[in-house]
Order: C-alpha cells, then structure tokens, then sequence
DNA sequence: TGAAATACGTTGACTAAGTCCACTAAGATA
DNA sequence: TATCTTAGTGGACTTAGTCAACGTATTTCA
C-alpha cells in the first residue's frame, strides 16, 4: 500500500518535472507547487493550519513561504485577532501560476489514471477524501 | 487529487517517523525503508528494475544501495547472464528488518483508513494497484 | 565482423526537502 | 502576575533528488 501510494506520487512527480519548462515559468519546484495548490484550496489561512494540511514542519513552512513571497506568489499578513499568527494567501500572480499548474497536474494525473474509468477515479477521489 | 496522495503519504512518513525508535534499528531511514520493502515485494531484481519501480534517479538507487549494503541488510550480485547489471536482494537480517518496518507501516495506514471500511479498504487497494 | 549506438551502474557536484532544537513574542491559564 | 502554551523564525545538520560525465558491457546493423 505505502509502495503504492509512494510510486503514484513520484510518477507525478516525475511527469511534471517532464514537462516543468512548460509552466514551471517561476521554477517554484515540487514543494512550491504543492504549496500553492494547497493555498489554492484553502484560501487564506495560517501558516500553521498550512503546516497542519500539508504534514510538514513549521520551519519548513517558514522557508518554503519565503522563497514564495519573494516570488511574488504568496501575500503574508499579520492576523488582526491574535498577533502570533501570520496568514498566507496567493497573490493574483500566485493564483495564476497555480492555475497553469493544476492544468499540468491534471494533464499528468490523468494519464496515470488512465487504467481505471472515470466512475472509477471518482470512487477513488471519494475515499482519499474521506480519509485525508 | 495530488494534494491528498502527498498528504496521505506524508502522513504515513510522520507516523513511522513517531515510532522509528521502536523498529528503526538499523536506521534505515525513509528512504531505505521504501527499498527495503520493495525489494521485500519484488525479490531479487536488477538496481535498473529497482530504479524502475521506486520511481527514482539510478544514482540515487547505487548510494541507497550501497547504504543498506554497509549494513548487511541487502545483497549485490553480478548477473550471470549480462555483465552490466547487478542483482540485489534482501539477507536474512533484511528480511528480519523488513518484515518489522511491514508490520508497522501497516499499523500506522490502519490507523489513516480508519475513516473507510474494510471493503472500501479492500477496494481502494485493488483500485490503487491496477494503476501502478 | 567491427564501429556506433545503447544500456547498466558509479561518481561528482549541486539544489531541494526534511528534521531537530533553541529562541522570541503573543496568548491563555489560573 | 507568574507560568504554560502556541505561532512563527532561524541555525545546523541529514537525507533526497537532479543532472551530467564516465567506464564498461551489450546490441545493432552496415
């Protein structure tokens, strides 16, 4: 199972880095783009809960928001109702550069999906989410 | 649908990580882990196949190699049959090692599919297979 | 058959990712 | 108020991943 989910993940991982001259435009790598996409999906939330989805350190987070920031695809802003925490949110740069990236993940996700039907693949998507 | 798989990984990844210290005598590490339970899987197979099936740089394969090597866990033999490539499997203390890491990387997805049942289970498994 | 192309593995050099710990500052607790 | 907890940062380090060059063995096919 773990071997599976494992090779599922560096085939992805392996199709876009194929293709990253196509898009990757502002070379934000694999931890970048998981990064924005999970913004893309949660909007604007804290660096902690951002740590918290994507399982990784906060120190992590800290670096990987950085390097974003100063791309000009991530927006920090202090939290007006606790002083601690810092909210993240995609810049209008962001939000386009994590578009072409879906697009190019999709595109890779369904070629790797292709021995299984589409009712299928819903059926997957259906338990990942119910367990993640 | 990336987001999840990478989460659900990187969920796999923390909980060993919790409980290294119960199985992880050897230190294997993540990374020796995945080989050693590939290798568990696949038997005696070229670094080429291995390279293949991990989804990973072949250069990246000889030093993980050459790792679990150093710490008598696998074995390389030259092929008899084509001087170019080598043949590596687990030794006994490997198997040892292995069937540990198996039992609590089962423990640890046990508890991540708690949400689904055993026939969902069951089900995502087969579904999971047929794609990779 | 012999030269060229291809395949397997190794190595070097580099960048990215992940871990762990100590630290600051802001809230929560009591 | 003194103490505890939580959010984020930074340092130092290990592991993982990438890319190109190289040596050697095997195909290919002119």
């Amino acid at each position: 199972m773990a071997l599976m989910f494992d090779r599922f993940m560096r085939s992805i991982h392996f199709g876009l880095q194929q293709k990253a001259g196509d898009f990757d435009r502002k070379s934000v790598g694999p931890g970048g783009g998981m990064l924005l996409m999970t913004l893309a999906d949660a909007g604007q939330v804290s660096q902690n809960e951002l740590s918290r989805r994507m399982v990784r350190d906060k120190s992590q987070m800290t670096r990987m928001i950085q390097g974003l920031e100063g791309k000009g695809l991530v927006r920090r802003e202090n939290s007006t109702s606790d002083g601690r925490v810092v909210m993240v949110s995609l810049t209008a740069e962001g939000e386009q550069v994590v578009e072409e990236l879906l697009e190019a993940v999709a595109d890779v996700i369904g070629d790797l999906l292709a021995p299984i039907s589409a009712n299928e693949t819903q059926l997957l998507k259906q338990l990942l989410s119910r367990i993640v």
